[in-house]
RNA sequence: GGGGAGUUAGCUCAGCUGGGAGAGCAUCUGCCUUACAAGCAGGGGGUCACAGGUUCGAGCCCUGUACUCCCCACCA
């Protein structure tokens, strides 16, 4: 039973985890018997490398799951990956692009082998990685967006919402990546602040008479510009109204339209109107059925509707050209500085373009209410709540889902065309006929789904949906879900209306949100920073324990965490400071001197560590049920490091070094029993080092990882002993710090006499403590008639303590320091005075409080009788 | 434009439903005391952003002000 002198956390770690994998511990049974509890992994993307903002995301659940484990609940955390559709297709495009081949070239089918070749050697890179913090994900249960299951889940829900009705296809205005190629979700642009130009041109009436100036950010596509808009109350323009002016260069005449959505005040109150290249014009274009014209192709080049002069120009290059021909045409008017947000895809970064194209949808509305009833009467509750407020107001505004992407890794879109009569069919299996003509021409659609698309079905997916399998009946609904704050849209949101419409349930009872990991300054990890911490590199260096500790210590809900050195090597030192107070105990262990502390003689100490465990233990307990980890974490650090090492274990080296074997023996088997609960609580936060510590313990279970969490039990309980080793603690320190004042060197053994105040025989009971403690080679206890020379008086809430320093003792000095602590208590006893002397305290504060203002006036009053008796006395000599 | 969060020690942050301001790091002093120098003991350091209000009592509740950060929307 003896641990290794130094903690080495790469000794263990790998070998504990695959010898708890071997044995099946992560596995739970589904049991009727257990309430079961699930907590579905937000699944990594395949293409991902484990960052920290991961890190973090898996020590929050990993602690729960383990807390939760270790209560007896069947847990089940089942992990998984994502099939990431663009980013990976972004990925393999890259990659052959180094290869000299073309994605088209190569073909559909080509393409997608090189994708799985891709997944099955790179997408188990990832999983590999979750293991070296700890995840105890039942690994039996692994899951991917494109197995067998949740395809078929993605196929059945795609059929059930395309019948409702709820998916439809259509020609709509929508964000189109020219780089990837592909249609985005709103969710899926990010904007971002640019520094352009305002042009502002003029557009003339046909007869050349009447100029009309407006203003864009984006000339090219005045190409396709249907119409000119002015505000209906706007006075300068009501004459225009009506009319038309020319477009030059594809000389088309378009009329002069009034629209509320004309703002009167911005730029010239003019606006061009292109209902193929933007949102808002496409909108006004409904209103007064303007035709579409579309100017670009989908790579963002121009097209032959652009005219000769510049088809085939890239956007931004026909940006260039326009401009300068509209100033031969002396139709430039002036360029104005202009900063505005850009839509950028979130995948590529290049800025998207909004245009109108034939794609698929999810009709919103009639999702979303449902959604936002669940939340309203707490039927999901967000931990902390502020997010609901977040939740809402993007459910409430929500827009219709664009899903299709035309993409080729992915789930491909169940919707098939007969080519001789045109019958659309949507069905999960693949039809081989037309329904309407019997022909066998049929083609399916060629573009793949939103990748949240799957990743919505996640929780039940998985589990065996849409089939009532033995896991989905017990494991669902999940219990809680976590994540970061950066996905609620993309994923939260979506996995709860998906759920509510095919489960008829909700997906999981808690979502617990927490921010993301910054650097030591606060700013964001980024590989173009490059001030990313590599949790690998990290764990290879100071173990996963201290990676997870440092992690969730000190997180709270909601909040992002900076990452920095300083606070990192302080929970390593923690570790340390587990293996090494481990390391003592158990070398002063020895299995057969072990006895029951229930029916044993306590010493005081004991009773005291045994209480503050006690204490310890329940409000751990309570703040990881509420899911306040980082409170949890610290409160265990506070215990095991302030309580325990610095005092328990202190107190206990007298006795263990001591010739009263009896109570040697009650001494090693409260310090056995401490520390066992203290590696089982957390065990959640550091399951290596403390399952490592855990197996060197006599009479230890298997494993702690099932072995119960601590609970509150009253036997322990010991108030009263408690305060005794409170007014210990008062006179060891009062000594330390006379000591240290007057720098008497450490190793000189002082001679102390000592008057307690109170509890005489319980603490002359424990003077071997004081002893130890204070360093002293020598106590007597004395009575209030003895006085002294050349000593210097402590006073404190414990009682008073004589130290003959002789010529260290400086009577000028010591008048001083004595009447200073006077003053201290002086103020002290007015302050309780104030506040018991308040009629309006006495009256209104609870009985408690005032008991509590009695005491402590009682406790300073008699602290002042004796600071005035120590300095008469001095003054007298 | 809409919404949210924040402002506490030199730094990073705790402080749960209002009842004597806390931790870690940094700093200063003294120590290799046989679990641990990745350590031990001791000390210094705060008008809790500002101004009002409610209350016997406010870091905490209410109102306003200032500054910082984030999200959503996208006025061309």
């Amino acid at each position: 039973m003896e641990l290794a002198k130094t903690y080495e956390p790469k000794s263990f770690e790998k070998d504990l985890y695959s010898w708890w994998e071997r044995e099946g511990f992560f596995t739970p049974e589904v049991d009727s018997k257990k309430t079961p509890f699930t907590i579905v992994i937000p699944p990594p993307n395949i293409t991902g490398q484990l960052h920290m903002g991961h890190a973090l995301d898996e020590s929050i659940q990993d602690c729960i799951i383990r807390f939760k484990r270790m209560q007896g609940f069947s847990t089940l955390w089942l992990p998984g990956t994502d099939h990431a559709s663009i980013a990976t297709e972004v990925k393999i495009v890259e990659q052959l692009a180094k290869e000299g081949i073309d994605k088209y070239d190569l073909g559909r089918e080509k393409f997608l082998e090189r994708a799985w070749d891709w997944k099955n050697r790179y997408g188990g890179r990832i999983v590999e990685q979750l293991k070296c913090l700890g995840s105890s994900c039942d690994w039996s249960r692994e899951a991917f967006t494109m197995d067998e299951r949740c395809s078929r889940a993605v196929k059945h829900v795609f059929v059930k919402l395309y019948n409702e009705g709820l998916i439809y296809q259509g020609n709509r205005i929508i964000n189109w990546c020219p780089d990837c190629q592909t249609a985005l979700s709103d969710a899926e642009v990010e904007y971002e602040e640019q520094a352009s130009h305002f042009w502002h041109f003029r557009y003339f009436t046909p007869d050349g008479k009447t100029e009309v100036i407006f203003a864009t950010t984006r000339p090219e596509t005045m190409l396709g510009d249907t119409a000119i808009a002015v505000n209906p109350d706007d006075d300068r323009y009501r004459d225009l109204v009506g009319k038309t002016v020319v477009v030059p260069f594809v000389n088309r005449e378009i009329p002069v339209i009034a629209d509320e959505y004309v703002e009167k005040d911005f730029g010239t109150g003019v606006v061009k109107i292109t209902p193929a290249h933007d949102p808002n014009d496409f909108e006004v274009g409904l209103r007064h059925n303007l035709p579409v014209i579309r100017v670009m192709n989908d790579d963002g080049t121009m097209n032959s509707l652009a005219g000769e002069m510049f088809a085939g120009l890239d956007r931004y290059e026909c940006r260039k050209k326009i401009v300068e021909e509209m100033e031969k045409l002396g139709q430039l008017v002036k360029i104005e500085d202009y900063t505005h947000n850009v839509g950028a895809c979130y995948r590529c970064h290049t800025t998207v373009e909004p245009i109108v194209s034939k794609q698929w949808f999810v009709k919103m509305k009639p999702l979303a209410e449902r959604a936002i009833e669940v939340v309203k009467n707490g039927e999901i509750k967000f931990v902390p709540k502020r997010f609901e407020k977040i939740y809402f107001n993007w459910m409430e505004n929500i827009k219709d889902w664009c899903i299709s992407r035309q993409l080729w890794w992915g789930h491909r879109i169940p919707v098939w065309y007969c080519q001789d009569c045109g019958e659309v069919i949507c069905s999960e299996d693949e039809p081989h006929t037309c329904p309407k003509c019997s022909s066998k021409n049929l083609k399916q659609d060629e573009d793949v789904l939103d990748t949240w698309f799957s990743s919505a079905l996640w929780p039940f997916s998985t589990l065996g949906f849409p089939e009532e399998t033995e896991d989905y009946k017990y494991f669902f609904p999940t219990n809680v879900l976590v994540t970061g704050y950066d996905i609620i849209f993309f994923w939260v949101a979506r996995m709860i209306f998906s759920s509510l419409h095919h489960t008829g349930k909700i997906p999981f009872k808690e979502v617990l949100i927490h921010g993301i990991v910054r650097d030591a300054q606060g700013r964001k990890m980024s590989k173009s920073l490059g001030n990313g911490i590599d949790p690998l590199e990290f764990i290879d260096k100071y173990g996963a324990d201290t990676l997870r500790f440092s992690l969730l210590n000190g997180v709270s809900s909601g909040g992002d965490i900076r990452f920095s050195a300083d606070k990192v090597e302080g929970n390593r030192n923690f570790m340390n400071k587990i293996w090494n107070a481990s390391r003592f105990v158990l070398m002063n262990t020895q299995e057969k001197n072990l006895v029951d502390i229930f029916s044993s003689k306590l010493s005081v100490a004991d009773k005291w560590i045994l209480k503050k465990l006690n204490d310890v233990t329940k409000e751990v307990t309570a703040n990881l049920e509420s899911y306040e980890l980082g409170v949890a974490a610290n409160k265990l650090y506070d215990f095991v490091w302030s309580e325990f090492c610095d005092w328990y274990i202190e107190f206990s080296k007298p006795v263990l070094y001591g010739i009263d074997e009896n109570a040697r023996n009650v001494n090693i088997s409260v310090l056995n029993f401490v520390l066992d609960k203290i590696l089982k609580l957390l065990h959640p936060f550091a399951p290596f080092i403390t399952e490592a510590i855990y197996q060197n313990m006599p009479g230890h279970e298997k494993t702690i990882m099932l072995s119960a969490f601590p609970v509150y039990d009253s036997r322990l309980d010991f108030e009263d002993d408690a305060e005794t080793l409170d007014m210990i603690k008062e006179i060891v320190k009062s000594v330390r710090n006379a000591r240290a004042e007057r720098n008497v060197a450490p190793s000189k053994r002082l001679h102390l006499f000592i008057r307690p105040s109170g509890r005489e025989e319980e603490i002359k009971g424990a003077s071997i403590y004081i002893e130890k403690l204070a360093g002293a080679e020598k106590i007597e206890f004395v009575s209030a008639d003895r006085t002294f020379e050349k000593t210097v008086a402590l006073v404190s809430a414990g009682g008073e303590v004589f130290i003959p320093l002789g010529d260290l003792v400086d009577k000028q000095k010591e008048l001083e320091r004595l009447n200073k602590e006077l003053d201290e208590v002086n103020s002290e006893i007015a302050r309780a005075n104030g506040k018991l002397s308040n009629k309006g305290f006495v009256e209104k504060a609870p009985a408690k409080l005032i008991e509590q203002e009695k005491e402590k006036l009682e406790k300073f009053n008699g602290m002042l009788l004796k600071l005035r008796e120590r300095i008469a006395e001095l003054e007298k000599i």
